[in-house]
DNA sequence: CTGTTAGCGCGTTCAA
DNA sequence: TTGAACGCGCTAACAG
């Protein structure tokens, strides 16, 4: 039960070398022999060393960690990124420490302080929907700590942001159902006080004017991300004069509580009425394969966020531009109908 | 664009005092007194002094993070457990360093070698399935980091275990069944090499002999927890000659294939047969309120692991004992029907 | 190519 | 009650 903590001071001693001679060796150092190199690292595994980043991080002031801050780590979408984050930033020898800050700004603070008292390199953040006030991240920008924000939007100057495209997310689902023949294609909106949501919509309207289709309001439908809202929106829809054909879910619950009660009401679908959903849970994938989605490429994304962090943290220096990568969502039809 | 790090010499100056008073009163040492800690307070608050973990770790070799190896974060079981560590180490002052072992034996041992390089003061761990053998984690021992087990138990001798209890789950759930009057019911087990799926079955037989149902081996469909398992296996159940008024599905994905089978086929459910199943994922709880589940405690699970994790880490020397907690399941019913 | 020296920021001796 | 001095383990500067 000894405290096997073995230094570079002990594989020194026990070759007779200098510490520093094997801190070199060990860092693969241009300025060690290969063969010293040999010898010590043989030895380092001979006495399980294990290097210390702790004592290799406060001397290099540099600690190849990095912070992520996500809403809530439960929701299918961030689990995605998540991941994503993961392998490259340990593809990059970064560790990552992961927060949620469960949409609230007072956390969102506290976790801003927790990493910082982490000394990481950098942060990966959605901002929680609380926020609406940024001074709280000014002391990152002050401590020098790398910053980029992804999935949410934060339009502070000299920050990346990593999004998805909504516009065209939009946009290809309401073309998707043009090209499937759909002539009515109504639209149950999200929250439009949400710049995703607005811009989904707003694609919904170019598409169909691209198709010389008009747009009615009459067939936009508000929805607060509640199934109900996709039954009672599906009520109303079944009662205009004109038949609907198709439908452009900008959320997947109210496009599932739609196809729910659609399907109780004896309409078949997508004969009668295709509907296509935006997702971020994969119970989209199980509950209907009638039901076409706009997916968000979540591990991508973390990726690419990652990949931007890295470069914003080692050009340092040689500052980096603040840029936006704007990722492509991708429609998946599981179940295909309609000319 | 200074770089602002303050350090308890910055604040030692700045009141004439010395650095080791100043980190006195930061940690409220009984040694320092009170007026002179209020003053090194409010200038430490003033100069937007952060203490440095990594100096803080290094010099008292304890660095207050908890290292958490999941097989997959995106998975909802895990990462509802992943919520209930994060609430409880961040109370305790802790920080979570969490990673995926995708199932991988190789991946699962880098990173309990990157997590010893953290020098983390422990880890909670959910075993990989591809992992046959414990010699990677022997390292754990001689270092004195605690280890705890959650979800999927391990045996190795002097290793606390966090679990659900899956026979009683499988007892509830047929019992359930039994006590709203079902008479015949079929069970669609999981693979049983895997402890958990022998356990509910085992739970199954129990209900039944408890109850004075005798056990039919006709009634049990294996299942690979797949959709289409679900389907066939109802497919051959509704061809018994003793029709079936119940199942049992040791996992949700065969309890969602059974309904969506048995409803094309005119079955009313919970009517004619009733379905109970495991759920891991938030899928069953949309898919069809008919569907009764065993809910895992997720979050309750993470945060008892923790606070068993905790309570080794300080009572390190006092040497806690190793123990099995054990969990309950419960049973989740949104659609009441049968007598 | 290797050794010497110094210090990252903190907490903890030992003195006063 | 406070100060002085040392060292956690490592790396970077400067020699040689």
């Amino acid at each position: 039960m000894q405290n096997n903590k073995v230094t570079i001071h002990d594989i020194a001693k026990a070759l007779n070398l200098d510490s520093s001679t094997v801190s070199r060796a060990l860092n693969d150092s241009p300025r060690v022999i290969q063969k010293t190199k040999d010898i010590v690292l043989a030895k380092a595994a001979e006495m399980g060393y294990q290097r210390n980043h702790l004592a290799s991080s406060l001397r290099k002031s540099k600690t190849n960690t990095i912070g992520v801050i996500v809403p809530r780590i439960s929701r299918h979408f961030f689990s995605s990124v998540i991941s994503g984050i993961e392998e490259t930033a340990y593809e990059a020898g970064y560790t990552v420490i992961i927060c949620q800050s469960l949409e609230e700004f007072n956390r969102e603070k506290k976790i801003i302080n927790t990493l910082m008292g982490q000394r990481v390199d950098g942060v990966l953040m959605s901002i929680s929907m609380e926020t609406k006030d940024y001074k709280h991240l000014e002391v990152l920008k002050k401590q020098g700590i790398q910053l980029v924000f992804f999935d949410r939007h934060c339009d502070i100057p000299n920050y990346s942001n990593v999004l998805i495209d909504d516009f065209k997310g939009g946009f290809e689902a309401t073309e998707h159902l043009i090209l499937k023949g759909c002539k009515h294609i109504a639209h149950f909106s999200g929250p439009q006080n949400l710049e995703i949501y607005k811009n989904r919509f707003k694609g919904y309207k170019h598409a169909l004017s691209k198709h010389g289709l008009p747009f009615e309001e009459a067939l936009v439908f508000p929805s607060k991300l509640m199934e109900d809202d996709g039954r009672k929106n599906s009520e109303k829809l079944l009662a205009l004069p004109n038949p609907v054909d198709g439908i452009f879910s900008a959320n997947d619950v109210a496009a599932i509580g739609a196809m729910k009660y659609l399907t109780d009401k004896g309409v078949k679908i997508p004969e009668d009425i295709a509907i296509v959903g935006f997702s971020n849970e994969p119970i989209s994938t199980v509950i209907n394969p009638a039901l076409t989605t706009i997916n968000q490429p979540g591990i991508e994304m973390g990726k690419a966020a990652t990949e931007l962090l890295l470069k914003h943290i080692t050009k340092e220096n040689g500052a980096l531009d603040a840029q936006t990568i704007i990722m492509d969502s991708n429609l998946i039809e599981r179940q295909s109908s309609k000319k």
